[in-house]
DNA sequence: CTTTGCCTTTGAGCGCACTCGAAGGCGTAC
DNA sequence: GTACGCCTTCGAGTGCGCTCAAAGGCAAAG
C-alpha cells in the first residue's frame, strides 16, 4: 500500500471527458460514499495513475487486483484502463477491508455474493459481522500494545499521552 | 500465532524444580509484570510445551525466535530449553510488539539497544514514540474500517451496536 | 528391552500480498 | 520522423513470518 501516486496530465483527463459518452450517474449509495471520504469534484473517468493517487495503492496494486478478478476496469481507445466512480467507490472499499486486515479471498467471497444478487444478503450480513467481531478483537490487542509502549515511555522520561 | 498449546506433565515440571537451583527472583519491574498478565503460579522452569502454553505461541514460532536472536533461552540437564519467568516475561513483551505489528528486525534493535545498557534510553524512547504514533495510526484505519463494515451491517439489517 | 512422547538441530518450504521486469504499443512534442 | 512518457501483458521475484520435515536423543511407562 503506497501513498505516493504518480500526477498526470489534465489534458488526458480532459480528453477522456470530451471524447466518450459520460456514463449515466453511479448508483452509489451517497451515504456509503460519505463514508469512503473520495475527494468530490473527481473526472468522471480517470487514467490508472490518477486512480492511484486518489486510492493511495500503486498502479502495480490495481492492476494486480484487476488479474486476480477483484475488480473489473473499463478501457478506452488505446485499450488504457479507465476508472470511473463507481470502480474508484470499490477500490476505497475494498481498501478499508484490507486496511482492516481482512485477506483478499475473503474481499473476492464478498463480492462474488454481492454479484449473485440480493438472496445473499445474509451471508453477507454474517461476514461482516464476523469481520466486525475481528476488528474489535484486534482493537482491544493495539489498546494492550499500546498500553506497554506508554508504560516504555513513561519509564524512559517520555510523557504518554492519557 | 497459535493459541492450543500442548500441555506437559507437572511431573517435568516438578523435576525441574527439584533438580535445579532456583535461580534468584526475576529483576521485573513488577508494574509492567502486571501489563503483561502473566498467570501467577507459574513455576520457576517451563518446558517449551508450557512456555508456549503461557505465550500462546507454537514451540516452533519459539525456537524460530530463539534462532534469530530474539531471545535466549537456557538448557537442563537433557539440553531441552528451560524457560524462566524473565524469558516468559521478555516474551509476551514481545508478542505485544509482534500484535502490535512492529516488525521483528525493529523489536530486534529495540532489545539490542536493552542490552547496551541505560545510555540508549534516548533512542529507546524515540523508538517507542514512533511505535505509539503507528498504533494510533492503525487504531485510526481500524475505526474508519469497522464504520464501513457497521454501515454494511445496518444497510443488511444487523444491528450495529453503538 | 521396546515403545512412547517430547525434545533437539538444521535446512527447506510456504502463503500472502504485493512488486518488479521485459518487451512492446499509443499519442503528443519537437 | 523520433523521442518521450505513460500505458499494456505476463511471468517471475521478493520479504516477511512463520511452519514443517528429517534424523536423532533422553527418559519414564509397560
Amino acid at each position: 500500500m503506497n501513498t505516493t501516486g504518480v500526477l498526470t496530465t489534465p489534458e488526458r483527463r480532459q480528453a477522456f471527458v470530451d471524447r466518450y459518452e459520460v456514463p449515466p450517474p453511479s448508483p452509489l449509495d451517497p451515504e456509503l460514499l460519505k463514508l469512503l471520504d473520495l475527494p468530490d469534484g473527481l473526472p468522471e473517468q480517470l487514467s490508472i495513475a490518477e486512480a492511484a493517487e486518489v486510492t493511495g495503492l500503486t498502479a502495480h496494486t490495481l492492476r494486480y487486483y484487476e488479474r486476480i478478478g477483484l475488480i473489473r476496469v473499463g478501457r478506452d481507445g488505446a485499450r488504457y484502463r479507465s476508472y470511473d466512480r463507481l470502480a474508484l467507490a470499490r477500490i476505497v472499499f475494498i481498501t478499508r477491508l484490507r486496511l482492516s486486515d481482512m485477506p483478499i479471498s475473503t474481499i473476492s467471497h464478498y463480492l462474488e455474493l454481492v454479484a449473485q444478487g440480493e438472496e445473499t444478503a445474509p451471508q453477507r450480513l454474517a461476514l461482516m459481522e464476523e469481520h466486525r467481531a475481528t476488528i474489535q478483537r484486534r482493537l482491544r490487542e493495539l489498546q494492550a500494545a499500546l498500553a506497554v509502549t506508554d508504560y516504555k515511555i513513561t519509564t524512559y522520561g517520555g510523557h504518554a499521552e492519557p
